[in-house]
DNA sequence: ATTCTAACA
DNA sequence: TGTTAGTA
């Protein structure tokens, strides 16, 4: 299939298709015509390439991970060397921060979102509009 | 009609 | 990232 179809399968902007194959990522066939040709499996290698990045993982370190997945999901690496492990265990460290990070985030907006529904625009307690600030604002 | 590359602000 | 240009 042509870019279009993959970007619109797959819901990513045809620029960020090509951005991945820049960095190594699904890199496709090329036609006679020199458009891009992708095989079906991209649809699945797209949408595990957007997880993993959406996870917080720099494309380099997809790039060293990706081609050892295992077909549909989960995320075994198939042979583990010890620098990929590294990279890996760095990588799951970051990822426990972030999560700490979203769950205060989302706890303060919430609190936050309840407070001025509750009361108007105006009576929203201090600690709930600090909260939210400081959570948005990715401080602490 | 679609895609391609490259590059600007 | 949007977008535009000039192609194939």
């Amino acid at each position: 299939m042509r870019i279009g179809e993959l970007a619109e399968r797959t819901g990513t902007p045809r620029r960020m298709l090509r951005y991945y194959e820049e960095q190594g990522l699904l890199v496709p066939d090329r036609s006679a015509n020199g458009y891009r040709d992708y095989p079906e499996r991209s649809v699945d290698r797209v949408l595990q390439i957007r997880g993993l990045l959406d996870s917080g993982l720099p494309t380099r370190v997809i790039k060293q991970i990706l081609p050892c997945l295992k077909q549909p999901r989960a995320i075994h690496v198939t042979d583990a060397t010890p620098e990929t492990m590294a990279t890996l265990e760095r990588e799951l460290d970051r990822m426990s921060r972030r999560i700490d990070c979203l769950v205060r985030s989302r706890d303060a907006i919430s609190e936050y979102v309840a407070a001025v529904r509750r009361g108007g625009t105006d009576g929203v307690p201090e600690p709930a509009c600090e909260a939210a600030q400081e959570a948005v604002s990715g401080r602490r």
